[in-house]
DNA sequence: GCGACAG
DNA sequence: ATCTTGTCGC
């Protein structure tokens, strides 16, 4: 699939929802990526600022070795940025521009982390799971807010780091509230796509350092990204 | 009209 | 997401 086919500016919303109807059904869960198998794993990105009644928008990506931590590569993508958020269509936001600094990674990552939720969504289609299809890799989604849905509400996990709580929907097990560090909230984690869940819990649990409760990559891409914003914001102070 | 609302 | 100062704590 291209990114030609659902750039925003050339579909309509209802042809998105179609075209995630259709992704959904491709989704795949239980032949997982395993840990051994990760060398190089990448934390997306964007953030977003506006100049002269124009939004823009900038996306890093941040590829780090998994085992020693070190980053490897570093990629972005900036753009004006057309189309509203709107809450369970994130994707049809931000996509075009995650889609776009992806193409330049010299390196390919065999796992990308992203800042929002994968099957934890109300069609199961975070960006997380819609972006897999353009990347091909597996993906995983970490939330730093709950987005409730159906109704369902999450409950505190103990105040342990390490411990979690199951958020279940419909009899399936969407996602989980997460605590990387005991004194610090939740996050929510879910498979985004080509990875099962106690491999995104173990994943998620084994990037985390005492400087976030995110991810590493996450978190590199968090900081980046308000550090380009910076650079190119020239009403910025 | 009111509440809910990933980023 | 972004707008924003100080402040409490390790």
């Amino acid at each position: 699939m291209k990114i030609e086919d659902i750039h925003p500016l050339k579909i309509e919303i209802d042809s998105f929802e179609i075209i995630q109807a259709n992704l959904r059904k491709k989704v795949k869960l239980e032949t997982s990526a395993k840990d051994q198998d990760i060398k190089f794993c990448a934390g997306v990105d964007v953030a977003y600022w506006e100049e002269t009644g124009v939004e823009w928008g900038v996306c890093s990506i941040i590829v780090i070795d998994y085992e020693t931590r070190t980053i490897v590569e570093k990629a972005v993508s900036k753009a004006e940025i057309h189309v509203p958020y709107r809450p369970g269509y994130l994707a049809y936001r931000e996509l075009p521009l995650v889609i776009e600094a992806a193409k330049k990674l010299t390196i390919t990552p065999d796992l990308f982390i992203f800042d929002g939720n994968g099957i934890l969504h109300p069609r199961r289609m975070g960006i997380a799971t819609h972006a897999s299809f353009f990347l091909n890799k597996p993906t995983i989604g970490i939330a730093k807010s709950y987005f409730k849905i159906d109704g369902v509400n999450f409950k505190m996990p103990k105040n342990v780091a390490g411990s979690y709580k199951d958020i279940i929907v419909k009899n399936e097990i969407y996602g989980r509230a997460l605590r990387t560090h005991t004194d610090v909230k939740p996050i929510f984690i879910s498979c985004g796509n080509l990875i099962d869940l106690p491999m995104t819990t173990e994943i998620t649990l084994k990037l985390i350092n005492n400087e976030s409760r995110l991810p590493i990559p996450v978190r590199l891409a968090d900081l980046e990204t308000k550090r380009l914003r910076k650079m190119f914001d020239s009403t910025r102070s």
